[in-house]
RNA sequence: GAGGUUGUAGCUCAGUUGGUUAGAGCGUCAGUUUGUGGCACUGAAGGCCGGGGGUUCGAGACCCCUCAUCCUCCCCA
């Protein structure tokens, strides 16, 4: 049998861990340093907590775990009765009760309506874990993938979109990744549903316009007619999207647009609310099309895309106002965002954003040239990993050539040799393997040197 | 779920209108006489040509099916 990979999943190398840990560390140390915590939830939920929450195309993503068990002759009868379910497209806890998660978010309020009487709000937690779905693999999509979430519940105040917007910006420039952080509002979308004349629309206007940059305002027309929009709301919608210009100009735009339409206005506030309330939002753009699929966002909604790279999104997240309520817990607004490691991963290896200092491993590589030789150099050795820094010995007495050969090849940057002629004189060799330089010193110095 | 692409050595790929024992580069391993690597040279190992069926005297090449892969759409990180 030809060992294999599930579809879009993958095994990571040395480098490709230090470059993901690479990120995943500047992620976590900008999360903390804005007073969110930590939080690991298990990878499998309840189907029951899942479904329904992502949408109908979210539902079918979802990975579903089949119940042990099903084999049991006594329960064959109920299981064949179960399984008619699953072909007409239902499930049924008979078949599959467990899933794996799909994101960090909806755990993450099942986690907060469980825990709500202990916990002390505003709540603020950061979570850095895997997720799955089971969608087709292509370019930038991988079946499992990491999400990094920081989220802000049991508050309603925009302080918090301001300090989301800021961790994104932080992480982006500290990665050295340029971005664009798009802002829009839910409401303001609904508003132009509304002043459309079909509230009922909005969820296929917001479907359609979202695909404006990919293919084009002729065929986002089209596909509004075909969604039962008449001509008059398509030339409406039509307006809207060609708003353009610079932040300022385009809300002054809007502002004709939306006219009194109470949630467009209020949708006009949080946005301004935002981008007046520091100096550093240069890097924030509104942009009017943005939709984002996940139904439940209510408020500001956030996408961040990578400027120099043919990419979807590496990062989106937006406001939700009653999340916990799915799971009887009401009036516990939030907002939150997330990173998308693997396709951040993608962009950097792509600009080649990785710092070289990532791929330190092992530092001194302790040749291996006798018995008692290589005593004395596994004592040594300890001593420095004592120290902190990372060695290794050579596995077996060997020659010259093997070992040098096996240093380079995994880039170690410096050699210690110690041989029958050290051994007498209670030396030791270093040698520094990029330059060639080498000088030799008194083993009980040996800790001492700099590496 | 719909459409397309590509499957030959560990990796990247050649392989003529169908014609003997299947090719290169890189990598791996071993040597080039036993305390100084990267270079060079020599040699070796390594392939049910993704799998199954068919056409043919003969298939890695052609046809059908299947599996896998990558990409596009849908949707998303």
């Amino acid at each position: 049998m030809k060992p294999t990979l599930p579809q879009g999943t993958r095994d990571f190398s040395a480098e490709v861990v230090r470059k993901r840990n690479y990120i995943f560390n500047k992620i976590r140390t900008v999360f903390e340093l804005y007073g969110f915590q930590p939080l690991e939830t298990p990878a499998m939920e309840n189907l029951e907590t899942l479904m329904g929450k992502y949408g109908e195309e979210g539902d079918k993503l979802i990975f579903k775990i089949l119940n042990n068990g099903l084999d049991n002759p006594a329960k064959h009868s109920k299981a064949k009765e179960d399984f008619e379910k699953i072909l007409e497209g239902k499930n049924t806890t008979g078949i599959t009760e467990r899933a794996l998660r799909y994101d960090l978010t909806i755990p993450f309020a099942r986690y907060v309506a469980m825990n709500h009487g202990q916990l002390s709000f505003p709540f603020k937690r950061h979570q850095i874990q895997p997720v799955w779905r089971a969608d087709r693999p292509q370019r930038g999509r991988y079946r499992e993938f990491y999400q990094c979430d920081a989220d802000v519940v049991g508050s309603t105040s925009l302080l918090n979109e301001v300090e989301l917007t800021n961790i994104y910006a932080t992480v982006f420039e500290k990665l050295g990744v340029a971005v664009e952080i798009k802002i829009n509002s839910r409401k303001i979308l609904t508003a132009l549903a509304e002043i459309c004349g079909g509230a009922d629309k909005m969820m296929d206007i917001t479907i359609a316009i979202d695909k404006l940059d990919k293919i084009g305002i002729e065929k986002v027309k089209e596909e509004l007619q075909q969604r039962g929009l008449n001509d008059e709301q398509v030339a409406l919608i039509e307006q809207y999207l060609l708003i353009e210009g610079n932040n300022v100009e385009k809300l002054i735009k809007l502002k004709e647009l939306i006219g009194s339409n109470k949630t467009g206005n209020k949708g006009i506030d949080e946005i301004e609310f935002i981008l007046n309330y520091q100096t550093t939002n240069h890097k924030l753009q509104t942009d009017f099309t943005l939709a984002r699929g996940l139904n439940y966002y209510t408020g500001i909604i956030f996408e961040v895309k990578a400027k120099d790279a043919q990419m979807g999104s590496i990062g989106g997240g937006g406001r939700y106002d009653d999340l916990t309520g799915l799971f009887g817990v009401p009036n516990i607004p939030g907002v939150g965002i997330s990173f998308g490691v693997d396709r951040i991963y993608d962009v950097m290896e792509e600009l080649k954003l990785f710092p070289e200092a990532v791929q330190t491993g092992t530092q001194v590589l302790f040749f291996n040239l006798g018995e008692a030789e290589s005593k004395t150099a596994f004592g040594l050795m300890q001593q420095l990993r004592g120290k902190g820094i990372s060695c290794e010995i050579f596995h077996e007495q060997a020659k010259f050539d093997k070992q040098f050969k096996y240093a380079d090849k995994k880039g170690i940057p410096f050699a210690v040799i110690i041989g029958t002629k050290e051994m007498e004189e209670g030396t030791a060799v270093i040698k520094n393997l990029k330059t060639g330089e080498q000088q030799s010193i008194l083993q009980s110095d040996l800790q001492a040197f700099s590496f």
